[in-house]
DNA sequence: TCCTATATAGACCATATGGTTTATATCTTT
DNA sequence: AAAGATATAAACCATATGGTCTATATAGGA
């Protein structure tokens, strides 16, 4: 596909130092396809620029004082304008690249990199494509399994464990249930049309079974361990 | 680096059509740079093999019946052998891309691809490095920014609406932690060296704030609006 | 049919919890 | 110096909660 014959996409820079500013603009001026419309050493201007040209793509720069990168990637997303965001910092920091794409930045460079890689890597993500360098889509990854590796291990250790709760009975788990709702006892009798010292006895089978002697830890425990999955609602 | 002087890299299969797994043998044995020290039609036939053989690397089909790949993936990674999993796979589904690299999967390769592209995949996993190939690494991506954008949309209301939690005091806050542990006030005074009426006081305060009359209810507030992100502990 | 698990419910009692009010002592801020 | 916020603590009281024991009805399994 000849780019003579599209419309030049509109690019804008967001960098506290103005000299790279001031090369890349000269870099993407050269390549020809591009059309810088504006700069900005900062978030702030760098936002009021956006609103006011809607540019295909921003280049972003993550290390910068005050209202940093990462901010800045939110806050572009929260105007509702189509602009992608393709971050660009001087460090493979994994943590930053991984929060980076994590809140929709379309790709991450690093200011190393040769000039036609950036001219790349704009291209891909005008195209609708996610750029990340390969090195950078290495530690990306590391550290996303690492951030996963964690998470699952403590499941299975929580899976494996006997979970207490398979041995309440339904009726048990019905109370359960509505003092997890930080309900009262006569409450749970009106709910269930039992009376108040069922719900009582009830009560305190749960606790013998859970190995606990009061309704918080019992809410606590239901709630460690996957009593409600869902988010746990107070009634009022 | 020449091939020539290295030990061949262990490599085992593990594939529900004996058809493709017979032509990966083919091939890598043509390539010579790897050892098929097996092959197993299912995971469980393949988890003996691999205890046995402790190959470098398992290609793993992830469309099989029964114990499916991600399951064999968790499971190999049970194990504790240092072998690397790379992905089979005859689609490209950004569910099943993201949820094989996120249980530790390091590479995903489709069986469309060119041989010469499957022989590189398993030689950057061998070096350690994770293997996707552009087309699937962008529908990860995609993937993976939605998941998250979602998280972060749920995270920024429940961050908009009022906090009540705010309110309170670094002392009420102290306070509360200790009753989200289940802790009754007599052991609360005890922690806190202050007397058993002064953190009847301190709670009185709390539920007043948090607008709420029992404990039960304040420690959902207090776990629903994020007071511990942690898993909170049952204290015993 | 007998036994066990479950759901129901009462009595009795000790203690924990929650509501309210009042009172100091600090410390910060105006 | 005065005002406000915070941490401390006591007195008083009503009610909720938890512990233990006993008892009945019912359904399902051995």
């Amino acid at each position: 596909m000849r780019r003579e014959f599209k419309k030049k996409s509109k690019v804008l820079l967001i960098d506290d130092n103005y000299e790279h500013l001031a090369g890349i603009r000269e870099l993407l001026n050269l390549e020809g396809t591009f059309d810088v419309v504006g700069i900005a050493t900062n978030v702030s201007v760098g936002l009021n620029l956006i609103k006011k040209y809607q540019p295909d793509v921003v280049l972003l720069d993550m290390n910068m004082p005050e209202r940093d990168g990462l901010q800045g990637i939110l806050e572009i997303s929260k105007l509702d304008v189509d602009t992608k965001v393709l971050a660009l910092s001087g460090y493979d920091d994994a943590d930053l690249i991984f929060r980076a794409m994590k809140i929709g930045a379309k790709g991450y460079v690093l200011k190393t990199m040769a000039s036609a890689q950036l001219i790349y890597a704009i291209e891909e993500v005008l195209n609708g494509k996610i750029y990340l360098p390969l090195a950078l889509s290495s530690r990306f990854f590391e550290y996303f399994q690492q951030t996963f590796r964690e998470e699952t291990a403590a499941k299975e250790t929580a899976e494996e464990e006997e979970n207490l709760l398979n041995y309440l009975t339904q009726r048990e788990e019905e109370v359960l249930e509505l003092l997890t709702q930080g309900i009262t006892y006569k409450g749970v009798a009106n709910k269930l049309f039992i009376s108040e010292t069922t719900v009582k006895t009830h009560v305190n089978n749960i606790f013998q079974k859970l190995q606990v002697n009061d309704r918080t830890q019992a809410v606590l425990y239901a709630i460690n361990n996957g009593f409600l999955t869902k988010k746990v609602k107070i009634a009022v």
